[in-house]
DNA sequence: CTGTTAGCGCGTTCAT
DNA sequence: ATGAACGCGCTAACAG
């Protein structure tokens, strides 16, 4: 349109006039023309010619689950201001369509990739990323393998909060858990056992149940442990879906938090000060762990994927204090 | 590798053996290697050359909001399905940044846009229309375009609900609305208004309130209607959020729902019936909606985005009692 | 039944 | 200060 070769255009649109001393003039009336007929060049050719594509791909156990979404919300945010879009693939918590993904994502030539890994093997991860794709964990992490991670401290945030339930006066604490053998999962186990310990509280191995981050499961193992001869007077729920279980499980034993019942769940959300009886949690730092991993993935895609040592952060959790543990007399 | 031309590794790769009448060994060899070699075509030279991505921008006011993110699961699912691979963007309910993201994705060549659209006008999408790239509207919809559009049949829903708080008892109901001026605002203030007049209910104009979504204004809402001289005996709230302040306020005050004050909110939620009172709620079919935007999207990309006629649907959304209505004698 | 050629739209190298 | 030529990896058209 402006006459000129497309050469020239593709240097005064990329921000190369200078470099290559292109005339004030002929940059102005390409600029203006580009505007004018709102020209976007052909991301689909120019990732071809570089060899880079300015896509991030991201993999997810769960998208409606808040935790992931509000991570993803970040991340698609943060990557979006360095001019990175965001291919969401949500991996339904299943194995072999996460293995499945990341071949799609590999087609796709992502510059690199966040993912939140389901299930406890890291063989496929650790595979994978031999092809040169930078990857990413969050959320869970995989200690056999020199992929770098940001997850949250989750042995700090158990151990938080469960002082802060010995604190109030319980000893009788049960802790109802997710999937065993998955990081999350066991070092908030680790967590809660080491608060009870260091607090000379007896461990009882009985009152650490459950086997998974669902809502079921919560519902399930509260019932049970609310049958025994001696329950316990306070839950420590691993996962905001225990906790909807065990509250549902309270109510309807017709119990109440915090009167006759405690509980503290792991991962705040937005309704948790809004309940009833307004729950204490402990808050990932989700903003956080998203805008680290960004940072830290396109370094790995700026630098050839070539860092000098892995990466591996733990970020400290939040524990906020409501109003579901009761004070006990000692 | 196999020391095939390109072309015949393309046509056996792209299952057109058949229709090439390829030998059946040399298809054996050339699929054996791909998989050995773990090879999968470069997308980004496949997008170039036919001008098809298989790719989609997925806009979203807020992909946090849980009623987005099921939505975006269940898109990004059935997009996969069929070969497709999501964009996400997060137009965080600023219709500059909405405006921004259609021409990123137009510049990363999607070949199909859905858009849960932010603010009431809509000049800029018809606009965007124009270049050619097919796109479904959901949520909202904007009754000036010629944009198909896949929306929760929100007059319905408003209706139902209103008329099961008639049927308990109540003739003095609050609305607290979201954006005036939004279709789905106004279609639910409009069932309200018509579910009390089918019912011989006067309607009470200060008793419809609030001017956003958000929990702030529900919370603002309910306070300045609890003030009152005679205040109402039940809140409709039009969105999740709205209701969350609603509680919040009702708490406050000491009031106890259903027993004190009666509730219904727009939008059910994980939590929704696991509350201390199992909140009522309008659930929009989330899955039905997603579903039918991809199908639609894809009739338009194939169909070269010629329909016959626009297609405008809406999904009538299912009122779930539970316990959030108090029993008015009349 | 398979190969050769050409071109999608860019950015870069080389030339002037 | 600017343009021509080339090639990124793929698939469709043409050739045999």
């Amino acid at each position: 349109l402006t006459g000129f070769s497309a050469s020239t255009v593709s240097r005064v649109l990329n921000g190369k006039s200078e470099q290559f001393r292109i005339s004030k003039q002929t940059s102005q009336l390409i600029l203006k023309a580009a505007t004018k007929y709102n020209y976007y060049p052909n991301r689909i050719a120019r990732g071809l010619r570089l060899e880079k594509t300015e896509t991030i791909g991201l993999i997810i156990p769960d998208i409606a689950n808040y935790f992931f979404s509000s991570v993803a919300k970040t991340i698609e945010i943060e990557s979006r201001k360095k001019g990175y879009s965001i291919f969401l693939c949500d991996s339904l918590d299943d194995v072999s369509t996460e293995r499945e993904l990341l071949n799609l994502l590999a087609g796709r030539r992502v510059d690199g990739i966040i993912i939140a890994p389901v299930g406890t093997g890291s063989k496929h991860l650790t595979e994978f990323s031999k092809n040169g794709i930078p990857i990413v964990i969050i959320d869970r992490y995989l200690p056999e393998t020199k992929i770098p991670y940001i997850s949250t401290d989750n042995y700090y945030g158990a151990f938080q909060a469960t002082s802060h339930i010995i604190s109030m006066g319980h000893r009788s604490i049960a802790c109802i858990q997710g999937i065993n053998g998955i990081s999350t999962n066991n070092d908030r186990v680790s967590g809660y056992r080491n608060a009870m310990i260091k607090n000379n509280v007896p461990v009882d191995e009985e009152l650490i149940v459950g086997d998974d981050f669902g809502e079921e499961n919560g519902y399930r193992q509260t019932r049970l442990l609310l049958k025994r001869k001696v329950p316990p007077t306070a839950i420590f729920a691993l996962s905001n879906l225990i906790s909807l279980g065990t509250m549902r499980a309270i109510a309807e034993h017709g119990l109440r938090i915090p009167d006759d019942f405690s509980l503290v769940s792991f991962d705040d959300q937005p309704y948790s000060g809004l309940l009833a009886s307004p729950m204490t949690t402990v808050e990932q730092m989700k903003e956080e762990i998203a805008g680290r991993a960004v940072d830290l993935l396109l370094e790995l895609i700026t630098d050839g994927s070539v860092p000098k040592e892995v990466e591996k952060r733990l970020i400290k959790p939040r524990l906020i204090i409501r109003n579901s543990v009761k004070k006990i007399q000692i």
